[in-house]
DNA sequence: CTGAATCCATTTTGATACTG
DNA sequence: CAGTATCAAAATGGATTCAG
């Protein structure tokens, strides 16, 4: 039997999204970036466990793909503060999805990652 | 300022989900079981360049958060079926969303792993 | 304060050959 | 056919130190 190549749209897009939150710490910090814009101190209070580097490379990769957007002030001592682009914002009802699809298939779930902190 | 740690349940969920659907292939493999039940050679041919290794450890992964269902027939030569449990399907509609999100966000997207294979 | 640069540990992915 | 086993390669994660 014959077989053809042929383009999957739906395969390609949705790994096209998995590439850019796939990330470990991305939908976290989608997640936290919701309530509003906050600078990169306070994002490494609210994801414990994170290391200023692999914070620093998941907010270039999201900056990269414009789902933040990252804005420096020319303080000393210097101010950046990264927010939600509109793209970003269009992700928040999916993720909130993914959520409740956790919420309602699953009876535990623990990490350690859960903890966050509250200012 | 005083510093309180609290759970956050969204972040919890959204982490667990991650990890279940996160894989490199997963959402593929879902996807293409969407369409019904197949056997682990033809994923196999759905999904150029993962190798067998690979795809037994995601399927692994996947049943045993049951996603999908595998069956086992007692023929030779031995036949498997892979199946979404209707937790898996539960998803479908998500990650749709994700799919059609990439479409409207992006303009252009490029993978090798767009071609798959029809029979 | 923000984040770049190094160095190293761990995890993930893959090519290939072999088995019931 | 549907996997294992083995080895190797690559991506990712993280601790620490340095810099504007």
């Amino acid at each position: 039997m014959a077989r053809k190549i042929i383009e999957n749209p739906n395969s390609c897009t949705l790994v096209h999204a998995m590439n850019i939150i796939g990330g470990k710490w991305k939908p976290i910090v989608i997640y936290i970036l919701a309530n509003g814009s906050l600078r990169f101190g306070k994002l490494l209070l609210f994801i414990p466990n994170i290391s200023k580097k692999v914070l620093t490379e998941q907010l270039r990769e999201l900056e990269e793909d414009q789902i933040i957007i990252r804005e420096r002030f020319a303080e000393t001592p210097p101010r950046v503060e990264y927010s939600l682009s509109k793209r970003g914002e269009a992700l928040l009802p999916i993720l909130r999805s993914l959520s409740e699809w956790t919420s309602t298939s699953f009876d535990t779930i623990e990490f350690e990652t859960c903890k966050i902190v509250k200012l």
